[in-house]
DNA sequence: CTTCATGCAAACTTTTTGCAAAATC
DNA sequence: GATTTTGCAAAAAGTTTGCATGAAG
């Protein structure tokens, strides 16, 4: 078994609650690191039955709350009603960039946009632990294609 | 009828598209526009309730979504699974610093902040047509509360 | 008196759960 | 062999819709 950190990790997690490793929960883990970075549930569900027929939408489900729980994956909404999850590496924070026109995700990260929020908190007795910044607009291609 | 700006906006958005005037509507709207700025449909349901007691859920739904239509207010997900609706008032954009312990909710807006997201969208070659900035953490007085 | 809104209940959508059969330890 | 996972189907949780009745224009 090829054995990344993530994989390590996961493994270690189920060990430590006495939950079992299963060609279900590798295949999801898999396949989750090598998509784009913000899946549905659904999403995933339907790539994952292209390469494994039978599996179930509830066992992607269960296998993707696993991945959030060990700290691999975090749910996120970005307005529509599903829950996204977005694979998480330790330390790297980044906010998003998001076309309204076609759904391209670009991510970025700003220490100074940081750095501000932080002294705005401050000023408002908040101490921050997390946030979110998302930019929605229309990326340089959909920006020349829906020009009139 | 007292008819505030929003009233008019309402009516006048209403006639347009011959739809009618109603108690529910009025009522529901006068609610809206005094409670808290981020209410979910059920939330406003319960509200509405106790004054209005045979009012329906859909009634509330329904001009909720109207009252979105109309620009008076504007949908949003804070994270849980709940569409929330806020006030919007011409003009007057602003963020929010959300406390994870209480769920109190302050706004806040920064000029400087809006402006860099302004840079990096540029340098990324997005036009910015909306943003959403949300600063997760302790509020002053929980901050204390919790500390051990 | 015609058309639209209401309130109910039922349908939908997305997420979650119960359970018998199967896989893991 | 005991315990957990799986995949199904059914339940929950929130949102939306169809329809007979009642209100508005």
């Amino acid at each position: 078994m090829m054995m990344t950190e993530s994989k390590q990790i996961f493994v270690e997690y189920l060990k430590q609650k006495n939950l079992k490793w299963s060609q279900q929960r590798e295949f999801i883990l898999d396949l989750f690191l090598t998509t784009q970075r913000h899946v549905s549930t659904e999403e995933l569900y339907l790539l994952a039955v292209k390469t494994f027929p039978q599996i179930g939408y509830s066992t992607v489900h269960r296998t993707l709350k696993l991945l959030s729980e060990c700290g691999l994956a975090s749910e996120r909404h970005f307005g529509d009603r599903y829950t996204r999850f977005e694979k998480k590496q330790k330390g790297q924070h980044h906010d998003h960039l998001i076309c309204t026109e076609c759904g391209t995700i670009i991510e970025f990260e700003s220490n100074k946009i940081e750095k501000m929020q932080e002294n705005i908190a401050k000023q408002k007795g908040f101490k921050v632990t997390h946030h979110r910044l998302e930019l929605y607009g229309l990326c340089s291609h959909c920006k020349k294609t829906t020009q009139i």
